[in-house]
DNA sequence: CGTGTGGTTGAAGTGCGTCAAACTGGGTGG
DNA sequence: CCACCCAGTTTGACGCACTTCAACCACACG
């Protein structure tokens, strides 16, 4: 056993974070699945880093319809903003571990090194182009290739080759690809049929053709 | 919906008085309408920053679809991406000035100057925002409420109050939107009926109640 | 005056939403 | 251990918003 990663708190490090944690500053906090981390129009004064399970951000519009921006994964960074208040509410979907960091001290260390600087930058950007590649998506493809670009994009970024096992409800996948939980129960029982994906429960989903699905992302 | 982007101070000025540029390096370019300033999937070697006239950016799904990211206005970056590769591509929509800045030598500056890198997050952070508010839309909102939410933004960002002058297609708005010409032009018609607007020209419309629009924005 | 590009409008088609009902699995209490 | 419940999920029937297909219109340009 690997006893350097037993003691870190963090099992997974994506490529835009050279370590573990972004700063040796922060406390370390946790959240029950369904618990408030931030809420949309409170004053930013936080960045919080996933360190273990899954983080959802969303936003409510005016007469309750929810469009969940993201599913985060460890190592992903919440709550850096562009203006003084966050612009979405994040939750935990699992239990959550997180590394809390006050954002004037982030701000401190960034001044003294440039290093960070660019790290930070380019977390920024690589949200931007997640967030564009979540906009085209919404807005040129049908529910079959939504569905399927959603399977691909979470077995990326998050478990294994092809056994999935999902910390979302249907309602949070649906309000993610802007559909309904019909539709996206009717396109994965469609999957399921054609042969594509093998959903053993609700939960658990293994990706039988990935190259296939893959396809149908457009 | 909040509108609001980070963008430079650039002010719209005639182009033998150009405003401020980010960095004092770089040289000045024009493109003409239609004229490709990068493409998707190229070598990221330049930021360009848009001193005068409008840009859109674009992508191309694999079958010939497009979706147009966002239009940019005077004092916009474009350009700064997470990967080594541009991931949509840019062209002018009017005649346009861009100021063309070397990668290289922005990074350069970037470790010299820390207030330069402050700046590029902020920027790159905003963009992030305003790409998850256009997601927001595509999910969540109907082509009234798209229609008149891509109105109000508009005239925010680039025009005066309630005069528009539209340097784009009905079919630009449309990959905008996620929505086809005939939708989109059939929702300003009923926007016209319903007296919230007046299009005068295809290209010219006054926005006449901006308050019922942004009441339409959900 | 013909041609071409972009825009508008109508009629018909369809994919996803809505409404409604049944099912499933996990948890609880008798 | 079983009966029951309940939130989440699945499935069917139907409706509607947007797309598709098609025609016509407006304006610019040679």
């Amino acid at each position: 056993m690997n006893l350097a990663f037993a003691t870190l708190p963090c099992p997974v490090a994506p490529p835009t974070l050279l370590g573990p944690t972004l700063v040796p500053i922060g406390v370390t906090i946790r959240r029950a699945p369904g618990e408030e981390i931030f809420a949309e129009g409170e004053p930013v004064d936080t960045v919080y880093q996933v360190m273990s399970g899954t983080v959802r951000t969303y936003r409510l519009l005016g007469d309750g319809r929810r469009h969940v921006c993201d599913f985060h994964a460890p190592g992903d960074l919440l709550g850096l903003e562009a203006v003084d208040e966050y612009c979405c509410s994040a939750e935990g979907m699992t239990d959550v571990i997180l590394h809390a960091i006050p954002l004037k001290a982030l701000r401190r260390l960034t001044t003294e090194d440039p290093l960070l600087g660019q790290r930070l930058l380019s977390i920024a950007t690589g949200g931007m182009q997640r967030s564009q590649n979540h906009a085209s998506m919404l807005a040129r493809l049908g529910a079959v290739e939504r569905v399927a670009a959603f399977l691909v994009d979470f077995a990326r970024r998050f478990d294994a080759d092809d056994e999935l096992d999902l910390p979302m409800t249907r309602q949070d996948i649906a309000d993610y690809l802007g559909l309904t939980i019909h539709t996206v129960s009717r396109t994965l029982s469609q999957l399921q049929d054609q042969g594509l994906i093998d959903a053993r429960t609700s939960r658990r989903v293994r990706l039988r053709r990935q190259d296939q699905l893959l396809g149908l992302c457009a």
